[in-house]
DNA sequence: ATCAGAAATGCAATGTTATAACATTGCATG
DNA sequence: CATGCAATGTTATAACATTGCATTTCTGAT
């Protein structure tokens, strides 16, 4: 089972220490800048900073989140400033949106073998990305079915992290339902 | 197999004509009422108005664009009116969000023996609600494991529906990935 | 060194999606 | 008639995202 399974979810760790990281951030983001020179792309400084942000973050962040903190160090930054550098880390596979969410997470993993799954807490904005070969073959399984193909190598799903489970509450799962058919 | 697949993708059909509806929008919004009655909540006009704008379309709809439409016959309509009703439907498990795109479905199923799979195109916005054990019990699985609780019945993956096929790029589905690890 | 072109950034305005806050209407019931 | 309550109307604003254009910075060629 290739779960290479990461835990965003511990946000009291000092910065540099949280046990998904192997090494620094400051590590992590010369390897960034390595891998976009090899590209023939630049990780400059705002880019940099607005992956830093998310590195240190065990969230997903909203961009305007992020404006907020870059604003801190560059008081004329506006929303471009930070959509420019969120598209450019997406580009270059340093950086995950979550769609349903509007949030923006640093990608930990080594690589892209599988499509990720990303369980997403609506509680809290943690973010899990598992690679999990099960859940994707029967999904692209079914997808063929329908005739489908899959759009992204990206597939969010709700599901409350094991801290907010507890006051969840789950209507229309029972079997009523539409009014056609 | 229990693939309850309804094609939501066909515009090209006059009203109460498209092969989905088993009889036409007339009976269905009927039926949609009678529920809601039975529920003690009241499918008032305004309500009744957008399902029926929903039950109409082959695709999933913009609230915005709901709201044009509502305009038409009611010019005072605002952003409310449309968000309200559509609070209401979805409460009512008459309607979808597919959050990812901000884009509102009437539902089409039965019922909801199991959590819905929506297959939401990202070109042309068509929505396709499929129900598929094989990929809900793996995914259960892969979420028990993982120590999460899937949070809405409703999984969302952006999948190009078989019209259109043809021009996706796929990038970062690669070998490389993030600088951590 | 310096110049041209490309890439990145600054900046203002605007577009899009969604909700807050409060007033009003209309109807059922006692 | 008064009261209560659900629904709706109305205005404003919050939250998220993009466009367009001017300016600066970087890079490579001469």
């Amino acid at each position: 089972m290739f779960t290479t399974k990461t835990n965003l979810m511990n946000p009291s760790l000092p910065d540099d220490q949280c046990p998904q990281f192997t090494t620094g951030t400051t590590e992590a983001l010369d390897r960034a800048e390595a891998a976009c020179r090899a590209r023939g792309a630049s990780l400059t400084a705002i880019r940099r900073e607005v992956l830093e942000l998310l590195y240190r973050s065990p969230t997903g962040v909203k961009a305007y989140d992020l404006l907020a903190r870059i604003k801190e160090a560059r008081p004329g930054a506006s929303p471009p400033t930070v959509y420019r550098a969120l598209d450019f880390l997406i580009e270059q596979c340093l950086v995950h949106k979550i769609e349903r969410m509007n949030l923006f997470v640093a990608c930990r993993q080594a690589s892209h073998q599988i499509p990720s799954l990303f369980l997403v807490c609506p509680k809290c904005s943690g973010v899990t990305e598992l690679q999990e070969q099960s859940v994707m073959s029967a999904l692209s399984t079914s997808l063929a079915e329908a005739g489908h193909r899959l759009e992204s190598p990206e597939v969010e799903i709700s599901a409350l992290c094991p801290k907010c489970v507890g006051a969840a509450s789950a209507q229309c799962a029972d079997g009523e339902g539409g009014a056609l058919g």
